[in-house]
DNA sequence: ATCGAATATTTCGATATCAAACTACTTTGC
DNA sequence: GCAAAGTAGTTTGATATCGAAATATTCGAT
């Protein structure tokens, strides 16, 4: 190892940062000419971006007692707009998430006081979740350095360059 | 785990699709006015692209008894070459994850015996993990239609814009 | 009215993850 | 040289996830 770089480097990022992607691909070119790897580099870019996007929210909700999952809840009841439900289901298939996650997520949130499970006053199988006024409030505090933090993750792009990546990104996800 | 699973059913997908990121934008610029969210539907749109993807590659994995943590690990060692190994700090940080995630995978692979754990000659502490015979074989058989997979979840974009996202993606996920 | 299928939520069992503690070895500094 | 600090890998403890089974309720067809 370069003893150079001994010094014990604060920045750390031990866990960030995988291999270079253009190292990647020369790797898999030769090891397998007949193959183009391209595609695997498009699809690497995507998940590195979405890590790091992924650990900057995170990042932001240190000090709040709240992990992503919870985060993720709290916010997608909010934008409903105060006082308004949704059923476990309904959010478990918002987040893309097994409903018995769900459940898990929920007990959590409620035992921190945010959000509370109420009947549905039409079917008796089911619920509405709605926040309570600590989550909402917690919310009011947390939106706006939320959104700050993401548009500084995305600073390096001008805004013609997001809605490009918003539509590709779109695109991929939805196959069309 | 996997039970064979045969047929890969596109139906199903009963947990994708969340909401339309244009209802969500709505949602928020109706409760928020005083906030821009656009950058988080280009971060929701991220997200989703990399969780298509995620899916897609699992999917293509049904029938060979692996998951997407034990794959990237072979992936990764097969593209050293035949023969080449890594140490377990080295493939962790690679695929930044933490060196005790990396024992317990290593560990099922090493069960399954697609990779062997061998002492690095130069340093006693260390491991150096190679690929079996049998898993470079297995890669091998692998590759074609992963690279095919993602191909086709990429085909709604050209070539131009598959470059575009690969270099938009890479610049959100290194911050430059 | 009642049986059966479908639906909403929770519980349970298995497993993967991380962080922190631990063991073994190496490097550094005196 | 030898103790202290650093590094590699594993173990441990806590927790989040999923899928399947369990429970309660609704809907539909007699």
């Amino acid at each position: 190892m370069s003893q150079a770089q001994a010094i014990t480097v604060e920045e750390d990022k031990s866990t960030s940062e995988g291999q270079d992607l253009e190292t990647l691909l020369a790797q898999w070119r030769r090891e397998r000419p007949d193959i183009d790897p391209a595609g695997i580099a498009v699809c690497g870019a995507v998940w590195r971006a979405a890590e790091r996007l992924r650990r900057g929210v995170l990042d932001n909700l240190t000090g709040y007692d709240l992990d992503l999952a919870g985060f993720d809840v709290i916010m997608t009841l909010r934008r409903q707009g105060r006082n308004q439900a949704l059923s476990p289901s309904a959010l478990a298939k918002e987040m893309m998430l097994s409903t018995s996650a769900m459940t898990n997520r929920l007990d959590r949130l409620e035992k921190r006081g945010l959000i509370r499970r109420t009947r549905d006053p039409e079917d008796r199988r089911g619920l509405k979740i709605v926040l309570s006024d600590e989550g909402f409030e917690l919310v009011e505090g947390i939106f706006a350095s939320h959104v700050r933090t993401v548009e500084k993750m995305l600073a390096p792009l001008r805004k013609k360059d997001r809605d490009m990546l918003s539509v590709l990104s779109q695109s991929v996800a939805t196959g069309f």
